[in-house]
DNA sequence: TACCTTTGCATCGTGAACGATATAAAACGA
DNA sequence: TCGTTTTATATCGTTCACGATGCAAAGGTA
């Protein structure tokens, strides 16, 4: 067969595999908090800024927003966030913190550094991350619609 | 805010979304075929070799037979594969392509070539290629059960 | 042989992803 | 102002992922 229809030559395959397994490394930590990987996105993004209309948090994740909908609609079921029309442009939906969501901050505060212990690997070091970063950067900005 | 808390300091998330951005790209490709990425994945392992269990395609994509099933089920009825109780062994399943899923591979073949067109970008190159495999392969065996 | 554990696969429920499509508000042009 | 287009979000259907659990065949062990 032709050497690039191998899994071992597919970029695709690594980055795929390498997401899956990281996200299922953040599993124990997060559910401790309620939490699934992209809800934590979103709290990422929230916590940064907060009070933003759903394209704005869709953007930032390079997500649609049927995507992003149900995802909120969750975490305002669950009480992390409210979402509200917006005032001045009643097409949007403004998504702000309950104090619940604002509390979890202070939880998820231990979960990075948890995390870099468990990713770190002979390739993986603080040499080598900037390089890393930059490259999958370049790779997403080249994908990117 | 703690600086790990923010998203543009996230392994994780870049992975996820590079992963995400690069089977996008790979959709159109894959649809004129009738194909999924993940079925794609699939043929791709059979492909270099016929005739395999459940299992050894499950881990050979580091994914759980739950998700793997349905999938072959799905590509059985599509006709592209058979599902066949195995004949020392009862409790494995051997996956089969039929002539439909074998004719794929040709298909097929023009699609790494595409796709290496789609992501080259500054930091992805002949040279420097070989070292993000080499990471992303060490994070794999790092992060896998 | 009878019991017990392991193995291989499947079923179920939930939560993403995402293409296609719908709907209403806002913006714009004749 | 009225009709048209654009923008912001939502709905729907299909296909993954995956934790939890079920079940039957195989492989020990007493």
């Amino acid at each position: 067969m032709k050497n690039e229809l191998k899994l071992e030559n597919q970029l695709c395959f690594r980055l795929y595999t390498a997401s899956r397994l990281i996200t299922q490394a953040y599993h124990p930590h997060l559910s401790q908090l309620g939490l699934t990987y992209p809800q934590y996105l979103v709290l990422l993004v929230l916590w940064e800024k907060d009070a933003q209309p759903v394209n704005d948090i869709a953007k930032r994740l390079y997500l649609e927003t049927n995507t992003v909908t149900p995802l909120l609609k969750r975490m305002e079921a669950d009480g992390i966030l409210r979402r509200e029309r917006g005032a001045d442009d009643a097409r949007q939906v403004i998504v702000s913190l309950t104090d619940k969501g604002r509390a979890l901050e202070k939880e998820a505060g231990c979960i990075p550094m948890k995390m870099a212990g468990a990713v770190s690997c002979r390739s993986i070091t603080e040499k080598t991350a900037p390089a890393l970063f930059q490259t999958l950067d370049d790779l997403i900005h080249t994908l990117a619609p």
